[in-house]
DNA sequence: CGGAATTGCTTGCGATGACAACTATTGTAG
DNA sequence: CTACAATAGTTGTCATCGCAAGCAATTCCG
């Protein structure tokens, strides 16, 4: 709670309209997005955390993957991903196998019903996904879009790792 | 817990490549850019959440605002909204103020504290945005995604609305 | 006018997730 | 080979937030 050194004050230059009105519009459209999706998944039992859980694990060769990777993916702490974990194997979506070749490593693995599950639920997701983003544009809007995440994508990337 | 009634599955048109590469550099980039702007507040004692209730308060006139109002904007539950504003009401940056008008409204209120701290790190946040976000593109690029964003933003309102 | 529905906010409770501390395993020096 | 460091995962504790319930004030109608 107690706020750390504060940065000396800089000069920043502000946004100018245009750039102010890209980042306002940014800003809500991702909150509302993610409202909005959840409810293309909660019919199936599933919260949005839960379904990223199940696509990057169905992405996997044989679906598994280290926690540890799969939590860097999800950007998710250590603690949460086990918590997350917790519930979808309770639910019998996914299972935990310890590693042969490192034996601190746990594999979380997709099961059977979790892959139907997901086979079943990912049609309604992507259905929101056109719906209230990909069909709002021109395709040469969602072209601009996607080399322009990359790029933003790219920059934070590396941010993070400078930080180390 | 339990899943709701399940819709019945469609035949859904899959994201092509331009697609579905914007479709996930988006939500990677949302994903990673919400953890680096917290980095840029909280050495002001703020999170991300705190900030953006100062940035609504700001730009309302007398600094005030109704907390339903409010908590539309956040897309915040009105209980998520009323602890929030505790937290920012015990750093005395904001105040609450019953209504005259009508007595069931709270009005939560910028102090001169609280906008004084507002001044101080909007210059580091708008740094953020700039260098993670709005120079990585091209001007062109800052264009497009303010269209296209705006178009994407109404839909999601309407859908909202529909949905009442 | 007066009761019923609505609106605005708060509180109890449960779910989620981060941080720090801890255990277990692996890697690295000396 | 042994100590020390680094890595992987879990658990305790705490903060945040949503839903349902509750209370107060207002509005709607008959």
């Amino acid at each position: 709670m107690a706020p750390e050194r504060r940065p000396a004050t800089t000069a920043s230059r502000w946004l100018d309209p245009v750039e102010a009105t890209a980042w306002r519009n940014f800003i809500d459209s991702t909150n509302a997005l993610q409202h909005v999706l959840e409810e293309d998944v909660s019919p199936f039992g599933l919260t949005m955390g839960d379904y990223e859980v199940l696509v990057r694990l169905s992405e996997r060769p044989e679906r598994r993957q280290r926690m540890c990777d799969l939590a860097g993916e999800l950007r998710l702490s250590p603690s949460g991903l086990t918590r997350r974990l917790d519930g979808l194997v309770r639910s019998g979506l996914v299972s935990r196998e310890p590693s042969n070749d490192d034996r601190r490593v746990m594999l979380a693995v997709l099961t059977d019903a979790g892959y139907d599950l997901l086979v079943e639920a990912a049609p309604h997701h992507v259905d929101g996904v056109r719906k209230h983003f990909i069909d709002r544009m021109t395709p040469a809007e969602v072209a601009a879009l996607a080399t322009a995440f990359e790029k933003i994508r790219r920059g934070l990337i590396e941010h993070q790792e400078q930080q180390q």
